[in-house]
DNA sequence: CTAGGGTTAG
């Protein structure tokens, strides 16, 4: 059926009629949702006065909350008030509440805000459904307090449930975890029933601030409270256990569940990357497609950030390919893991190609190509990125792309430039300088050989020495042949970590660089009598697109056939054997 | 009216 209608340029159109766009109305609309404009939203009120929609008060609100999801939610505003300007409706708790989600999806918060100054001249900011839409719209609009100030200030028994789930995804949502935990347990305080919604956020929360008591609790209520462990709870139960470092946690939910969609196994697969498990994580993503699940881009960039950590330049590739081929990768998100991928696979001309073809760029876009570019000892280019990051200004770096910086600085020796970022960070972008930073300066003057100035840098910080930069400041002893330092340094790092050997071994270097050779086997027999460890270095080796680890001294991969014939460099041999034969 | 997973780290 197609309705032919003049419009007001005088020329006739016909749109087609869609079901689609109201599916709980038997009425529809007389235009694409998708393509309705302001200029329609006449014809639309004509068509609802014929068709008879207006009388029913139900429909229209389904036709006001469809114009409020559609791409362009500000239609919904103009056809309420056009509605109400005819004379068709009245401005009450469901129509007021209808515009208060549109100001929340637009987000406009002075659209918000005018309604919120109407609802209370009106009398109905109590109401609950408008209390909770405002609470709503002040969180969607980035306002989390205000939204907190609007439900403290509600009388009693205005707030229900779903008030203090607003808030607390509000909080999530805005960066603030720990407030949000914060409203959870006053929401308990106040004996306000929970639901799985509450949890349900909460469990987020508790994954971004690493609550590992507060995040096991909130699974004890789930269970306790017999709510079902859909797909929704069990990614994020997945993915608060393996924030807290619970990996086998972490599986157990995953391997409970009853089913499992792409984001179940993305929370589980970027549990294993996160926790540096990058062989378990790509092994779980070929279950993922064996199980036949439609993979994302979620999916992928954690894949491709595994690739990358393993140094699997091969399975990379292929993954981009996958992505090629599929359709997947446009993401922001995907681009960066590929760009951080690439450079860490040594590609660094594939990184910064992938980094220049980006219509957009974020903060991690920047970050993660200056910290490429450091990484592969680029540090001029590194720093040149960062200048035309400042340049042009659209994106803020932010406390890691100032370890990138720094680290640049480190490594090409530019002590002046150094310090000169060290002070813009907090000066210009109001970034506190973490311990990192702080290690980042120690690491640079040390490889300055200028040592005593790191000595004074330590001394003078605001926040006590860690581990790393002890031990950074001690390979700067070695390097220099600081003795007396050194012993000083690997008592501190001694102090810091008792059950390590890493500051003795360290120790034990810096006496033979400067032949001390009877001290420095003292150390090391000290360190074996000691039975203290040290976390083995590793490394990571692609052959025929099959990775090996590698540990100091392991010799069990030498009888890979793959690896063995790559080391002697017997594959060419044998091409040109087969070739003869 | 409220709801899940992803990328950077000395």
């Amino acid at each position: 059926m197609c309705l032919s209608s003049r419009m007001f340029d005088g020329k006739t159109r016909s749109f087609s009629i869609t079901r689609k766009a109201f599916p709980e109305s038997k009425y529809v609309l007389p235009v694409p949702i998708s393509r309705l404009a302001h200029r329609h939203l006449p014809l639309l009120l004509s068509y609802a006065t014929v068709s008879g929609l207006l009388l029913k008060v139900p429909l229209l609100h389904s036709v006001l909350r469809s114009l409020s999801t559609g791409p362009v939610p500000s239609l919904s505003l103009s056809f309420l008030s056009l509605l109400h300007r005819s004379g068709y409706m009245p401005i009450d708790n469901y129509s007021l509440s209808a515009a208060l989600s549109t100001a929340a999806r637009m987000p406009s918060v002075v659209v918000g805000a005018q309604l919120h100054t109407l609802s209370v001249k009106l009398g109905l900011s109590s109401d609950t459904f408008v209390l909770n839409t405002l609470i709503n719209m002040y969180s969607s609009c980035s306002y989390p307090s205000t939204a907190r100030s609007v439900l403290d200030s509600a009388p009693k028994g205005a707030s229900d449930t779903v008030s203090w789930n607003t808030i607390i995804a509000g909080y999530v949502h805005a960066g603030l975890p720990n407030k949000a935990l914060q409203a959870f347990s006053q929401m308990a305080k106040a004996q306000v029933m929970l639901d799985e919604v509450t949890l349900l956020n909460a469990l987020v929360a508790c994954a971004r601030t690493c609550m590992m008591k507060v995040g096991k609790l909130c699974h004890a209520l789930l269970v306790t409270n017999g709510f079902e462990i859909n797909c929704y709870m069990g990614s994020s139960l997945i993915s608060m256990y393996a924030k807290c470092g619970l990996v086998e946690d972490a599986r157990r939910v995953f391997d409970g569940l009853p089913e499992r969609n792409a984001v179940c196994w993305t929370s589980m697969i970027s549990g294993y990357t996160q926790l540096g498990q990058s062989k378990e994580a790509v092994k779980l993503f070929r279950e993922m497609q064996i199980a036949g699940v439609k993979v994302d881009d979620a999916t992928i960039a954690t894949v491709v950030s595994s690739c990358g950590q393993m140094g699997a330049l091969d399975l990379g590739r292929y993954v981009h390919a996958y992505c090629d081929i599929h359709g997947l990768g446009k993401d922001i998100s995907v681009k960066n893991s590929l760009i951080d991928m690439y450079s860490k696979c040594g590609d660094i001309n594939k990184a910064y190609d992938i980094f220049c073809g980006m219509v957009k760029r974020d903060d991690f876009s920047w970050t993660v190509m200056i910290m490429g570019f450091a990484a592969n000892g680029l540090s001029g280019e590194a720093l040149d990125l960062f200048a035309q990051m400042e340049e042009e200004g659209e994106v803020m770096p932010n406390e890691i792309t100032f370890l990138g910086v720094l680290t640049s600085c480190s490594h090409g020796g530019l002590v002046e430039q150094g310090y000169h970022h060290f002070h813009r960070m907090s000066s210009i972008y109001g970034i506190a300088p973490r311990i990192e930073h702080y290690g980042c300066m120690v690491d640079l003057l040390g490889r300055a050989k200028l040592l005593a100035e790191a000595e004074q840098f330590i001394k003078e910080m605001p926040i006590a020495p860690d581990v790393v930069m002890w031990r950074s400041l001690l390979f700067a002893c070695r390097a220099c042949g600081e003795v007396g330092l050194a012993e000083y340094v690997a008592e501190r790092i001694q102090v810091l970590e008792p059950n390590r050997c890493g500051g003795d071994v360290l120790l034990s270097t810096v006496y033979a660089t400067t032949s001390r050779w009877v001290d420095a086997n003292k150390v090391r027999t000290g360190i074996y009598s000691s039975r203290k460890t040290k976390q083995p270095g590793c490394s990571f080796i692609e052959v025929d697109g099959c990775v090996h680890e590698f540990f100091a001294g392991d010799e069990s991969h030498f009888e890979t056939e793959a690896i063995y014939n790559t080391l002697l460099g017997i594959n060419e041999l044998l091409v040109a054997e087969s070739f003869l034969m």
